[in-house]
DNA sequence: AGGAACATTAATGAATACATTAGAAAGAAG
DNA sequence: CTTCTTTCTAATGTATTCATTAATGTTCCT
């Protein structure tokens, strides 16, 4: 089963988006992208299409793709959606997950204990990752899930764009993060809908005013 | 100033989906609606890519795109997800929106009425649109606007696919709406987020459950 | 008749070729 | 030296061509 050259581009540019290698403001050039992975602009086209219409790219008509730079406005903008979709996503896990997925979601727990100790910046993301889009899976939404899985990772792009500039210095795993993981859990394995999405909420507004911290 | 061959094909498709000339299950064959459009297979590839990431149509790889089957489950997906960016795109708007966004959001509400007096599916669909886009608008939260488009748009499938089978009964429209937007835009004017979103969700929950009447 | 192997076809997937245009660069006028 | 105009270029927008494949139909054997 070969995958397409379409999906692998997609892949491909988030990848180079989230690790820096393009930055915020930068324009994404088809014929650039196209010869890096060794394959034609058709298909970086549509991905460089796709990732504009889940919000995550910016596209000037003839001009091209870009990363939008960060501002405090798009950052309110981004953690508000955020709020507004997450928390229903964990309303949604809260009545719709199976049993399986809670003991996944249990699982993710644990991770973020390791996480804290190891104090790994890949490994803190990849829980965290693990955390945010299981129980948007888990909503068994397909819409909000969508919408989770584009906003968080352009919420991302705040999160690694700010580190940026703590280069060198240890990196902080926030110390609530875990608990607030657990208390979230532990509303929706008591399949408690409202409260699961209250603390979702709050975790999410937590997370932002820790980032505006950094400014 | 000429618009593009790829906009075009993006709006057409959208309108043949609306006006029914496709229908839930029907593959959308890029061969065919670049010929009736007269234009080549490039500008309407890319919009079916991006319908397919808006969730609007669905895709099997090598096989097509296709309007999904509405279902029970899927229906209900989509008015959660509505309640959960329409409600919060409601309480945006209570915060951000402008003295200017108001005033054609008040406008808004006389056409509602008029439209509640012709009886006419067309003018009431006109103002439904009106009224819910534009509070998404007024939200000020381009992440919330776009979502609101894309999953509105979805839930109107719904309610055109229920509708055909009462072609040729007369068209009622729902008597009770002009009086719930009118008592959200009244929340939004006084700032009231908190009310907003929660006549928000009940306004969308008393569209969905008049919708279930119909099966 | 039934079904496995093969051929046909009609669609998407991808590459290439061509058209258009925004922006840079160069040159001319003041 | 600045500013306006022109030219050039490099990128996107679109069309076209080629490749691949899922679906269907056909043949031939049992």
């Amino acid at each position: 089963m070969t995958i397409s050259a379409e999906k692998r581009a997609y892949r491909s540019i988030i990848n180079l988006i989230l690790t820096g290698q393009f930055r915020p403001g930068d324009f994404l050039l088809e014929t650039e992208i196209a010869e890096k992975l060794g394959m034609s602009r058709t298909p970086v086209g549509k991905a460089l299409t796709m990732l504009v219409s889940e919000g995550f790219l910016n596209k000037m008509p003839k001009k091209g793709c870009y990363i939008p730079l960060p501002t405090p406005e798009d950052a309110e903008q981004v953690f508000f959606a955020r709020k507004a979709v997450e928390s229903q996503a964990a309303a949604g896990a809260a009545i719709h997950a199976s049993e399986k997925e809670l003991q996944q979601l249990q699982e993710i727990v644990s991770k973020d204990k390791e996480a804290l100790a190891s104090r790994s910046k890949d490994t803190y993301s990849s829980a965290n990752e693990e955390f945010h889009l299981g129980i948007a899976k888990a909503s068994h939404n397909q819409y909000l899930e969508k919408w989770v899985r584009n906003i968080f990772w352009r919420s991302n792009v705040y999160v690694f764009y700010f580190d940026s500039f703590y280069k060198g210095k240890e990196f902080s795993v926030p110390q609530k993060t875990p608990m607030q993981h657990a208390a979230i859990i532990k509303a929706i394995t008591e399949k408690d809908p409202k409260r699961a999405a209250q603390l979702m909420e709050e975790h999410i507004q937590w997370t932002y005013e820790n980032l505006l911290l950094k400014y």
